[in-house]
RNA sequence: CGGGGCGUAGCGCAGUCUGGUAGCGCAUCUGCUUUGGGAGCAGAGGGUCGCGUGUUCAAAUCACGCCGCCCCGACCA
């Protein structure tokens, strides 16, 4: 991508509502543009940016064997009505009326319409487990948004649901979650802590929000130092295998977040050093709700002796477009944002740094053609900007690598490769260059 | 929803108390110079001062009502 062709509308200043720094950071590298209280648009690289995150939790919930559907922002309201959600859920649910005076809701989480689609067509316990997922908009009409897509109103959620025929096989499904939640957070190049948690409207008894620790946490957390550096299954993780023990060996450590906290069971159950206290924020939560959705709605299917029972069901839900402001939390620095290269917008910033010199131009539409035709995603600085203003505008908008190209290095037949996260500089010959990203 | 604050050019703000030609910086556009860490000079464009009603010869400024946004709290992916 061209930078004088593209649509980058940075801002130089911080705007005023802004208050952390995921947020400032957000607006001024244009990533999004607030159109309501806790509404935006997504700009180009914040766009790429959710996208990029949509996929990795895509891939991972596929590996664990889940099954992409995707049901409507809509909702009518007689499914909640017959789970009694109409009336439990209150003003967060957005109620909505139709020109026929219906009274449709734009839905805040979809148990009650997958419940509904699964009793249609499921009958027979031969067709479980089965764990169908989505990654849709949603809407929560909470009473302050704030930290802009941290806590927005509408956001962007992938929700899972499974559905079992016992209470082990709910588990089996569980753990493959817990697995599947590690495995795609790691890959956005965040280290999670999935915490005992309080399990709230959608019920059930058995929960972990996963955690992102970060100083600016929304909230406080509690938990085993070991559990920071516990090793993440690899992509050959086998989800058909027991995966329980690996999970005990997790849940097994104290975690939780203030809301269960237990102050006397973290001090007798972690030794001293191995206390930590932290802020964290939320980036995903997983529950096990049992019959709760199943048995208003008659979800049923024969079991084995032919009797039917109702299903045992899990939720499961990751914060996508809240991701984007998580990971810029975690990773940024006084310049800007430090992306981790899977969810980057670009894989590296090209930089002509005098526009118009015929060598410098030739070395850089050369390296770019080159790059391209490699499939990576390469975000070509040919505006007229000074130098000093295009390093300000890479390193806010945080690609990985910056290949800084120009008429003093190409005298020596280099460029230089600026690391975003490191600010490590080497100078490789065009050659190397090529070698090194292409 | 309770408490507090703010709406003036794309962004950041002054002007409001004490009514009288709507300003500054950044950004944008043009020209010249400049060119390895957010350049300089000169010029230009851009505003129903959130909306409405009222008071007044005259309202960004005063009064009332409404809307929007932000912060603290309770609530939440």
């Amino acid at each position: 991508m061209r930078l004088s062709r593209y649509f980058l509308p940075t801002l130089k200043e911080t705007p005023a509502e802004a208050q952390i720094v995921s947020h400032r950071l957000m607006l001024r590298a244009g990533l999004i543009r607030q159109e309501a209280a806790g509404i935006y648009a997504w700009l180009p690289i914040g766009f790429r940016v959710l996208k990029k995150i949509e996929q990795i939790v895509r891939e991972e919930m596929n590996r664990a064997g889940a099954i992409e559907i995707l049901m409507p922002t809509l909702q009518p309201s007689e499914l909640w009505k017959e789970t009694g959600r109409y009336d439990a859920y209150g003003p967060e649910m957005l109620r909505i009326t139709d020109r026929h005076e219906r009274e449709p809701l734009y839905g805040p989480t979809n148990e009650d319409m997958v419940t509904e689609i699964f009793r249609a067509y499921v009958r027979s316990y031969r067709a479980l487990p089965l764990n169908l997922y989505h990654i849709q908009w949603k809407f929560r009409d909470e009473i302050r948004p704030r930290f802009g897509v941290m806590r927005g109103r509408e956001f962007l959620m992938k929700d899972a649901y499974s559905f079992d025929l016992d209470k082990e096989g709910a588990r089996r499904s569980y753990n493959k979650m817990y697995v599947a939640y590690l495995r795609a957070f790691q890959r956005m190049g965040l280290t999670t802590i999935p915490m005992r948690a309080e399990t709230g409207p959608i019920g059930g008894d058995l929960s972990h929000e996963f955690i992102v620790l970060a100083d600016t946490g929304e909230s406080q957390v509690f938990c085993h130092k070991d559990l920071l550096d516990m090793p993440v299954p690899e992509e050959t993780v086998d989800f058909d295998s027991d995966l329980e023990a690996f999970v005990q060996q997790r849940t097994r450590l104290y975690a939780a977040t203030s809301d269960v906290h237990d102050a006397a069971r973290f001090e007798s159950e972690v030794p001293e050093d191995k206390r930590v206290t932290a802020r964290g924020i939320e980036v995903g939560q997983i529950f096990y709700f049992g019959t709760k959705y199943s048995v208003p709605m008659k979800a049923v299917v024969a079991g084995p002796d032919g009797k039917e029972v109702p299903i045992e069901g899990g939720s499961y839900g990751i914060g996508v477009s809240r991701l984007v402001g998580a990971i810029i939390e975690a990773s940024h620095d006084e310049a800007g944002i430090i992306w981790p290269s899977p969810v980057a917008p670009f894989d590296l910033s090209l930089i002509n740094l005098k526009k118009g010199d015929a060598k410098t131009d030739a070395a850089c539409e050369g390296l770019y053609a080159k790059l391209t035709a490699a499939r990576k995603d390469v975000l070509y600085d040919d505006t007229d900007d000074r130098p000093g203003a295009k390093f300000a505008t890479h390193d806010l908008i945080g690609n990985p690598w910056q290949v800084i190209v120009g008429p003093r290095g190409l005298e020596k037949g280099t460029v230089e490769a600026k690391n975003r996260a490191t600010g490590a500089r080497e100078e490789l010959s065009l050659e190397a260059a090529l070698n090194r990203f292409a």
